[in-house]
RNA sequence: GCGGGUGUAGUUCAAUGGUAGAACGCCAGCUUCCCAAGCUGGACACGAGGGUUCGAUUCCCUUCACCCGCUCCA
């Protein structure tokens, strides 16, 4: 079912980030940290404007959802309660002659030596804890009672403290939690630039509900994101929904939709939109002892509710945003010769820089000042990037590659040199179809406001 | 983690057991210049650590990182 990747294509994705400073590798004039990357300028830039929009949509423009932040260091009896000690913590053993990674409980013995239960052969690894979730130790002592975790997702916070949310929101059910933040694991092996990385950044929503409404928001809720992907640029035609089966679900899940792109590398998991029940609630009500139970003042009923989950993972979005944005096509130089052209296709809503403000000419006084009037009149409103240097085209180029969506040249008719009716108008060009309109200063900025938000 | 591949400037690529080159990009300057223009000048590289050698970017070992496959997931 899977896309045929393309490394080419994410070869020059990965260059392009560098270039441009999307992405750098973590720690890289020491040689690199594996599995870990840093978001340079204009990535920092396209990660929040991501992160912002969903928080916007997800918490702020609905009256159903609160937010919140937890800690990254998790107690180990959180994450024990919720499975995470035990099921992230496999022995793992490889066989040596088929290369098959097994976990080391399901090696067969049939009294003969242990074997492989895929090819048969004996020629097995010694087995190796293989712990995906990051340890550390709190305070100066060292011993087992000091450990603690990074957490391997954000939801166990929203967990743990959703009575106190409840008390302090009066929020009634159904509603939401949501969270934007870190999560670590310990992964085998992170592949395909930032797509499995050992740190990264998830945006979920636990939405809590009565144990009858939850086969009906899990239809919503994969509805609502399927949206707010098309609502940030990706086309629905690379978007795929995965019913996951019952045999590949976790056992409490009564039901799991995958989000999936067509990277350039095959098609991968975006989001996952989980109805767990009350499996959560009811293991940290069962391990700590206090009730996280809900009291419904209608029926006089106390019971634990459900929680539907779409939960996100930032960087891969942030990677499927630029994926889809990147084109080649074609433009023409100044002598009208046809010559490839590299555009990151973003949609303006999550564009790093939303428009370009470029003087004709950077050696004429008069254009220098009048563009920093107009960059002084919009940098109040949206992320600006000024630029002199060079030739027009090349520097149309330039915000090109980085997806600016907008730019504005001031030239000769603005000053009203040639034609006084052109006094205070400029030139205002848009990515895309490369078109140019003629618009005055001070229309400008509320023209922008309405095609960049 | 296992198997295979690759590490030279920001990028793409070259050469070499003895001073590491180019193109594009970048920076500065000049030009009334609307789609990577021209001219002049400039900065920037042998992933890291050992070994062999008079001398290593080149040969050997180790290590790190990236890419492909197995595997896993947000």
């Amino acid at each position: 079912m899977s896309v045929p990747s393309d490394p080419q294509r994410m070869e020059k994705i990965v260059s392009l980030c560098k270039r441009r400073g999307f992405i750098f590798q973590s720690s890289e004039i020491y040689g690199g940290l594996n599995g870990c990357w840093d978001y340079g300028p204009l990535g920092v830039e396209l990660k929040r404007n991501l992160k912002n929009y969903w928080w916007r949509v997800m918490v702020q423009q609905r009256d159903d959802v609160v937010g919140m932040d937890g800690s990254i260091l998790t107690h180990p009896a959180v994450l024990k309660a919720s499975g995470h000690v035990d099921t992230f913590t496999d022995p793992m053993v490889d066989c040596r002659s088929c290369k098959a990674r097994l976990r080391a409980d399901q090696i067969i013995d049939k009294g003969k030596g242990k074997q492989c239960p895929i090819c048969g052969a004996k020629d097995l690894t010694e087995a190796r804890p293989f712990n995906l979730m990051f340890q550390t130790q709190m305070g100066a002592s060292v011993d087992p009672a000091s450990i603690a975790y990074l957490r391997p997702e954000t939801a166990q916070s929203i967990f743990v403290q959703f009575k106190n949310v409840l008390d302090t929101s009066r929020k009634k059910l159904p509603f939401g939690i949501a969270q934007i933040g870190k999560a670590f694991r310990n992964e085998i092996n992170p592949r395909n630039f930032t797509f499995r990385s050992r740190e990264f950044e998830q945006m979920e929503l636990e939405y809590f509900c009565r144990p009858e409404q939850g086969m009906d928001l899990l239809a919503y809720w994969l509805k609502e994101r399927l949206k707010f992907y098309q609502d940030i640029g990706i086309a629905r035609e690379r978007l795929h929904v995965l019913d996951v089966p019952e045999s590949e679900r976790a056992f409490y899940s009564k039901g799991t939709f995958d989000i999936e792109y067509e990277f350039p590398f095959g098609r991968q998991e975006l989001e996952g939109v989980a109805y767990r029940t009350d499996y959560d609630l009811a293991q940290h009500q069962k391990a700590s002892g206090k009730s996280l139970e809900y009291f419904d003042e209608e029926t006089k009923q106390k019971f634990i509710p459900h929680v539907v989950e779409p939960s996100a993972g930032v960087d891969r979005t942030v990677l499927a945003l630029i994926c889809e944005a990147y084109s080649e096509d074609e433009a023409p130089d100044d002598a009208g010769k046809m010559e490839s052209r590299i555009v990151l296709r973003l949609h303006p809503r999550i564009a790093p820089v939303k428009c370009a403000v470029l003087p004709l000419l950077k050696n004429k006084e008069p254009l220098v000042t009048k563009a920093r009037k107009i960059v002084d009149l919009l940098r109040p409103h949206m992320s600006i990037f000024y630029d002199e240097s060079g030739a027009i085209g090349r520097r149309y180029r330039r915000q090109d590659e980085i997806g600016t969506p907008f730019a504005v040249t001031i030239d000769f008719e603005t000053l009203g040199e040639k034609d006084a009716a052109l006094r205070d108008t400029v030139t205002l060009r848009e990515r895309d179809s490369m078109k140019q309109e003629r618009v005055a200063i001070k229309e400008l900025r509320d023209i922008l406001l309405a095609r960049v938000v």
